[in-house]
DNA sequence: AAGGATTCCTGTTGGC
DNA sequence: TGCCAACAGGAATCCT
């Protein structure tokens, strides 16, 4: 489940093999992705040189001559470099073929991911036009607060809200709003403008902090699965209903906000 | 218009 | 043990 994070991650990892490189050839094997990835792919990047690779909220932007290559993992994407023969693995839907011998290799078993190619400016593109700020680029400290404000919207629905902030995936809020001491489902307008700054202020530190474990793994991007082991981490509430609080012991209870399973400390968060 | 519901998909999990 | 339904989840899109 690629959060921010492992987005991020792969983002450095892939980076250093192909930033500068050419695109020789693109091997589309299952074009149905969310959306169905242009089958003249290969046609419009061959030749061209990758002139970077960077990314914005979840989304990787390989950015070429001519245009940008958007790229979603979904839920359950992951990209590889490959470096010598390898066999293919079920799922493998996508490669890109460099003139360094590299394959860039995206697999997605569950085909929630994009692959988009788009020569508009990224900003305006309709899928990036909306969409708020980096959680590192916010310094307002009232900006969450502000933009609240009426809002009736669970404080956990608000904050994953990509309008709002980019990034805030179902693990991250649940573990935000705990360190914050608030309540998951409480409405996003009532809260206090001294809570939404420890909430801000957690959102950012614990993606912060999330994003350096994953560097931590970077070495072995190449020859790992695709999964970046940022999953190191610990995790106080996300996934423990039944255990008890870190904090206070009382058992941590879920219930679920907008489809999503959500997990909470019944004593601390209010 | 805001906010909730639906939708895409398949590997994993839990129940019987 | 084996089968199958339920479940998970990012986020666009649809619906109320």
């Amino acid at each position: 489940m690629p959060e921010l994070p492992e987005v991020e991650t792969t983002a450095r990892g892939i980076r250093s093999h192909i930033e500068s490189r050419k695109i020789l050839d693109v091997k589309i094997r299952n074009n149905r992705l969310r959306w169905p990835v242009d089958n003249n792919l290969s046609k419009i990047l061959a030749s061209q040189t990758l002139k970077s690779v960077t990314r914005r909220a979840k989304y990787l932007l390989l950015n070429f001559e001519t245009g940008t290559l958007i790229i979603h993992l979904g839920m359950s994407g992951s990209l590889r470099v490959i470096t010598e023969p390898t066999e293919l693995k079920k799922h493998d839907h996508i490669s890109l073929f460099f003139d360094n011998e590299i394959e860039l290799r995206y697999h997605d078993p569950r085909r929630f991911g994009a692959m988009l190619w788009t020569e508009e400016l990224i900003e305006q593109h309709p899928l990036f036009i909306k969409l708020g700020p980096e959680p590192s680029e916010i310094l307002d400290p009232d900006y969450l607060y502000k933009l609240s404000r009426d809002k009736k919207a669970a404080i956990k629905s608000f904050i994953m809200d990509n309008h709002h902030i980019v990034g805030v995936g179902n693990i991250y809020a649940n573990e935000a709003l705990f360190l914050s001491g608030i309540h998951p489902k409480r409405a996003a307008g009532k809260i206090s403008k001294a809570r939404f700054r420890v909430l801000q202020t957690h959102i950012q530190a614990v993606l912060k902090k999330a994003i350096e474990q994953g560097g931590t793994t970077l070495r072995d991007f190449v020859n790992s699965d695709g999964q970046p082991g940022y999953f190191a981490q610990q995790l106080n509430v996300y996934g423990k209903a039944g255990e008890s609080c870190p904090v206070c012991e009382t058992t941590i209870k879920s219930l679920t906000i907008a489809q999503r399973n959500t997990f909470y400390c019944p004593n601390c968060q209010r």
